[in-house]
DNA sequence: ACGTGCGGGACATCCCGTTCGT
DNA sequence: ACGAACGGGATGTCCCGCACGT
């Protein structure tokens, strides 16, 4: 369907404002404000409203574009190769991630954390969200098994869980220095060895 | 040091407002709330400015003593056994001790991730924890090499970090039921199994 | 620049708050109450927030609009006439000033004295003024030269800042009663009919 | 009449309170802090309000420990030679102070016009304090028209309230660089020169 | 003579959401 | 689709003064 001058600018708006939101949250660690997201793009609330009604609903659409963002990031390092180089391949991007685009990856683990306090209504997103990571990785360990990859014996939703609950725990420990963190990964990643 | 029955007052009360923020914190999910975290001991946010001196103070000092309530916990969780028995002891109380008091457990996972966000005078209490956590959970597999119930050829700063990661990493999964939330540390500890 | 009628209301409600907020300065002596001057022309402090920003952005739109007021007030008074007629009437428009409207002048001198003090940002504004109406007395007397009402052989600097200092001077006595104030002028002008 | 041990250390810990106070105000420009300005003499609250009862109290002290540290200086700087020297001897001596002191000058300002506006309760002592202020001015000029180094058809008053006035002016133009304060000065004395 | 805990009023500030324009 | 004015609740902060001890 074609869009009408009009409407296509009302596209591209919101799409200004959402990024805007992101990088404002990322950055500041605060709330929300939508004063400064709006007029960063030269926009002001007027527009915010219109787009996203209130703030509960801007930063559930912020949180369902960071979480996008990051799975598209981390699959497209898992494409290649048997289950478990791209097992393997998976762990290692996400600690690159983790440390590269640090601010990002703080404003994601902070909806997910607040979203079991401050924000309810982000739940039912990140329940499923932490879902369908730990079935993706699974799937990964089911994939190798049947390559040859990886054991038969052991339980591809044990190894799911573990690598996810890592690299979730990885992001809380992001106090620390990013070499650190990566070298984390990087024992970790010797550990699976063993197992898998 | 001998005190005055004035100065008694003081502890007493300032160690009931403490107990009183944490309580409203782990509840509320909110910030923080001077007058309502006052009264509800009888007291006023004058006495909370006084001992505190700012929303800060009393933040970092809530902190402060969350971690040592968990550490007490977790501590008391792995004392007997062997090096093996006790790291197996502390992963089950720490899964039971995160299902059961929750909103402590969250409160305690939400100053950890603002420590890094919104909250940067915290982000040296938080690292000192990390580290010490890192610490303790290696100490117990070295620990075990030297009686003997723990493989030598494992790293013992592998399996701490690898250990201390999960935990926290499931934590932020806030899996919904806390049946799971065990299931998935029983299937991490089998996991372990493989590699002690 | 043509205006939406909203922004039209805008400008007028701009207006009604900053003459508010200088009646209440005026009068009360007090800093600010951002509730009462809004609410005496029917509006919040909202409104006052969004005008002028803060406490310090209302104290500086006062301190110029009461500058501006009181500029237009004395060179109207020193309008006719040679220059040192111009001169003998600003003075003498000046004492009658100080004792009419007090609380405005009081105001003023507050400012003047805060802007040293507890209001650094105000110090630029200050100065600005001092240096202008320094200046235009001397004006006043190369004027006077000029057309032989005053002798040629008086610096127009010192006798520009010393009929400066003493008006203000004149207004940090102010504690004194009005015919005092302005017995004390007029000896003033005589005293300086001597060295013209 | 001798002071017990006790006694003689209450009189201590008031003049370290007054000059502490003092200090603090004339650094600061805030009003009053009690907790800050007790500290910083290594008392508490409690001792102020021993001594002075109140907010109000202190102030007062404060205002006429200045007048009178003021008065002490001014008077030394006027104390040798015939009228007319002592005079320009006071004014150079009030320009220089007024330079090098500055904060406690504000300070000394300040209350004068607080008298006026925040702090009724001083007025009674500004009042005083003008009138002396203006009554040794016209003393010294009368001196000087005694000792023959004044003429005697000026009239004392009038030049003692333009000095005085000028004076106080000066300092409330709080014209930046210490040095063009001083020329100021030098130029009102040599204006003063042609009446005397 | 002085320390100390604490109550409590006052107030600026923040910021969300609505309304009315255009 | 968006701009601008504005209302209004919530809350941290400041800081004075009292009451009680020693």
């Amino acid at each position: 369907v074609p869009l009408t001058s009009r409407q296509a600018e009302g596209v591209r708006s919101r799409e200004l404002l959402l990024k805007s939101a992101i990088e404002y949250m990322a950055r500041s660690g605060r709330a929300v404000n939508f004063d400064q997201i709006a007029s960063a793009v030269g926009l002001t609330k007027g527009a915010l409203y219109h787009h996203f009604g209130s703030v509960d609903g801007l930063v559930e659409a912020v949180f369902k574009e960071a979480v996008r963002l990051h799975a598209e990031r981390v699959i497209s390092a898992s494409e290649a190769g048997s289950g478990r180089a791209r097992l393997q391949g998976l762990i290692d991007a996400s600690a690159m991630l983790y440390g590269s685009d640090t601010p990002f990856y703080r404003l994601l683990l902070r909806l997910h954390v607040e979203a079991g306090t401050t924000r309810p209504f982000l739940a039912p997103v990140a329940r499923r969200v932490q879902r369908r990571q730990r079935e993706y990785m699974s799937q990964l360990v089911r994939d190798g098994q049947e390559d040859g990859s990886i054991r038969i014996d052991v339980d591809p939703e044990a190894v799911g869980e573990t690598v996810n609950a890592v690299m979730q725990g990885l992001l809380v420990q992001q106090i620390e220095e990013a070499s650190d963190q990566r070298q984390a990964a990087e024992r970790f990643g010797d550990l699976l060895e063993v197992v898998l």
